[in-house]
DNA sequence: GTGGATGAG
DNA sequence: CGCTCATCCAC
């Protein structure tokens, strides 16, 4: 009863009346279908890993301090972070430093890392909190452990596409374990590769040899009444067992080699797996078995499942008076349709019921970054304003040096400014001119251009708080391979595609519909897959999803996620020292678009940024080719994409191939900067009927919220 | 394409 | 609370 897979065969539940059962719930087809990890398959095992208290472990391993040892991270007067061991004391966040004191004597307080005005990098600095208005804060350190964390995590596991990882927040990361539990079902259990019965493949599969499981460490939610354990393990029971085993080898990796606790989830998908890892906390893992998952989420508030943690959480509460997911299972989908909307009526009928299609997109590549400081108190001159600017544009630059920037492996599109005064923000943006080398002085001229901009229209003072980012970031390959750099009219009409059936298409609904693809093709793509094939000894099974789409478009996601970028890339070293500011800024007005597309200013302001300095010399375990950094365990892949550049360029015809199926075939390296997290609504969605994308991508009706949510 | 809002950590 | 990051919506 409190199974419904979507794809259950009525006579999956054939029994004898019994508890036991001859024949699984499951059949060769949805073993099949494992090995592709489609999203509503039955079988699928998805796990999220989340690092413990983050911030407050990497300063404790920074330090050499004992794990024991009470920690807290320190912004300005706030606490951003407490480690277990000071939990225990009582405190929290949102607690004032004298009463952390109170509580814990003995608390280690360490304040974050910050840029120093004028400094050409962040430091840690012992007096950070005493200088609120001449430091900003840097989350560099907690980036490049995140980075570490996730190369070893990434190297735990078997090579894409068997892998899929995706990193939703800084400390947080979804494995799609479907494909690896697959292949280790069929060598633990030879007789799962048989062939079925009359080799139909809607035949259900044989129950599992085995009458209990070894749950090790693991903690299991709890079962209710009517599930009870007695029922003999199936291999949905089966296939979480061996994804746990998984996570657990992933945590001992993290743990051995970097010294990080984590906990996890693992469950049928991310929702669960999400709500899991938050079960038992620290240096812990959950498992929610399909059997539980009713019970599980009957005694929870709906408001803790991802995404329903803000408003339309509260939209849904106030809606029917009620926070918890038991009293809302009476309500009928129609009726949560007509409240909230078809889309996210649907897609929340199903969550609530346990049920969540989105996939774990192979992604690590950030898609925008900002640097911001909100001021108290508030700044009241375009002087001061610069000055962080350019504390921003050389945080921002020495990101985007991490990024490949130097290497034209990656560069941001458009530039934006925001700025806050009170309670209102206001923001510019503008394009960063193609063709021309993205440096700290370009950026700090933009950035210039758009305060002006800003405080043109006057009203602007005291301002609160500045952010300034860069995004729309598009790949380009080093060399400047002609067939992957689209420009004009194609690249448009690509990107208006991808957004149109990608992330806003419908609510919910994770795939692209087929028939908005382009049938995008290259021989090079294709070989280059081929030999990946080959060499990895991958399967490339199109899942009912993909069926239409070109072979390189199939096989696209699988090659598409790395991202890569030596994980040990160490940020280079650029010298980025900025000489006192001039005080020509006070004109207001003085910079003109006109001169930014030309040539950079020749004002004092301008000229006292210094020129970029060419990345640090080579150290380690770089490519001999590239020089890129890359981890022993990276070498492999680093050196497939070596292959594809140099296939694309004997292939002549590449010439149409779009820039976004270019980003899939990117250098291996580590991973990118990965700060932030996230889950948030978002783009993808699987329609919440779980099946083909087509369906429900109508517009979103009018006042209803965010049709937007979906899984992410 | 731009500016604002939402969501998560 | 402050600082990020991602996505979506309305215009």
């Amino acid at each position: 009863m409190s199974q419904q897979f979507v794809s259950s065969s009525p006579t999956a539940l054939e029994t004898d009346g019994s508890l036991r059962r001859r024949k699984s719930r499951f059949t060769y087809k949805h073993l099949t279908q494992l090995s592709v990890s489609s999203t509503t398959n039955p079988l699928r095992t998805i796990a999220l890993i989340d690092l413990d208290a983050f911030y407050a472990q990497c300063e404790t391993v920074r330090l050499g301090l004992p794990e024991d040892k009470p920690l807290a991270v320190q912004q300005w007067q706030g606490l951003i972070a407490i480690n277990y061991p000071a939990r225990k004391f009582g405190l929290s966040r949102h607690i004032d430093i004298a009463e952390a004191k109170k509580l814990c004597p003995e608390l280690h307080f360490q304040h974050v890392a910050t840029w120093r005005e004028g400094d050409d990098k962040w430091a840690y600095h012992d007096d950070a909190a005493q200088n609120i208005g001449t430091h900003k804060v840097s989350l560099d350190p907690y980036r490049m452990e995140s980075r570490k964390i996730l190369a070893v995590i990434k190297d735990a596991l078997p090579p894409a596409p068997v892998q899929r990882v995706e990193k939703a927040s800084i400390d947080e990361v979804f494995l799609d374990l479907s494909a690896q539990v697959h292949g280790i079902l069929l060598e633990r259990y030879p007789e799962l590769g048989l062939p079925p019965p009359y080799d139909d493949p809607t035949e259900n599969l044989p129950l599992p040899p085995t009458t209990a499981l070894d749950w090790d460490t693991d903690a299991l939610i709890d079962l209710d009444e009517a599930e009870s354990e007695e029922r003999d393990p199936d291999w949905d029971d089966i296939v979480m067992l061996i994804g746990s085993e998984i996570v657990r080898s992933v945590r001992a990796a993290v743990r051995d080699r970097l010294k990080y606790t984590c906990s996890a989830g693992i469950a049928r998908n991310k929702m669960l797996a999400k709500l899991a890892s938050g079960y038992k906390k620290p240096n812990q893992q959950t498992v929610v078995r399909t059997r539980a998952v009713e019970k599980f989420l009957e005694d929870i508030k709906f408001t803790k499942i991802r995404n329903l943690g803000g408003k339309l959480g509260d939209q849904v509460a106030s809606t029917f008076g009620t926070e918890m997911v038991k009293e809302l299972l009476p309500i009928s989908k129609e009726q949560l349709k007509s409240k909230i909307g078809d889309d996210t009526g649907s897609w929340v009928y199903e969550l609530l019921r346990g049920e969540d299609y989105s996939e774990v997109n192979s992604r690590t590549q950030i898609k925008s970054m900002l640097s911001a400081k909100s001021f108290r108190p508030s700044i009241n001159t375009f002087d001061q304003a610069l000055r962080w600017l350019r504390i921003f544009v050389a945080d921002i630059f020495s990101r985007l040096v991490e990024e490949g920037v130097l290497e034209h492996k990656r560069r941001p599109r458009t530039i934006n400014l925001h700025h806050r005064q009170g309670g209102q923000t206001k923001s510019r943006q503008a394009p960063i001119p193609s063709g021309k080398t993205v440096d700290e002085t370009m950026l700090f001229e933009l950035a210039k251009n758009l305060l002006n901009q800003i405080l043109s229209e006057g009203n602007t003072w005291p301002c609160a708080g500045l952010q300034l980012s860069v995004g729309g970031f598009e790949e380009l390959m080093s060399g400047n391979i002609g067939a992957f750099v689209v420009r004009g009219t194609e690249a448009k009409a690509m990107n208006a595609t991808m957004r149109d059936s990608g992330n806003r298409s419908s609510m919910h609904t994770e795939e692209r519909p087929a028939t908005k693809r382009r049938r995008v093709d290259s021989g090079g793509i294709q070989k280059f897959l081929q030999r990946r094939e080959e060499s990895k000894g991958e399967h490339s099974d199109a899942s009912p999803e993909t069926e239409g789409l070109s072979p390189a478009t199939m096989a696209s996601p699988n090659v598409n996620t790395p991202q890569h970028r030596p994980a040990q890339s160490h940020r280079h070293d650029v010298d980025r020292s900025i000489a006192p500011l001039t005080h020509d800024d006070s004109d207001l007005h003085y910079m003109h678009k006109e001169s930014l597309t030309e040539e950079p200013s020749s004002d004092g302001l301008g000229a006292s940024v210094d020129p970029p300095v060419a990345p640090k010399s080579p150290s380690n375990n770089q490519c001999p080719r590239c020089h890129k950094h890359v981890l022993p365990f990276e070498a492999e892949e680093h050196e497939d994409w070596h292959f594809a550049v140099d296939l694309q360029a004997e292939e002549e015809g590449s010439a149409n191939l779009p820039s976004h199926n270019v980003s899939s075939i990117r250098p291996t390296t580590s991973m990118q900067p990965l700060p932030s997290h996230s889950h948030r609504g978002g783009s993808s969605k699987k329609s919440s009927s779980g099946e083909k994308a087509g369906r429900g991508r109508g517009k979103v009706e009018k006042g209803q919220q965010r049709l937007a949510f979906g899984p992410s």
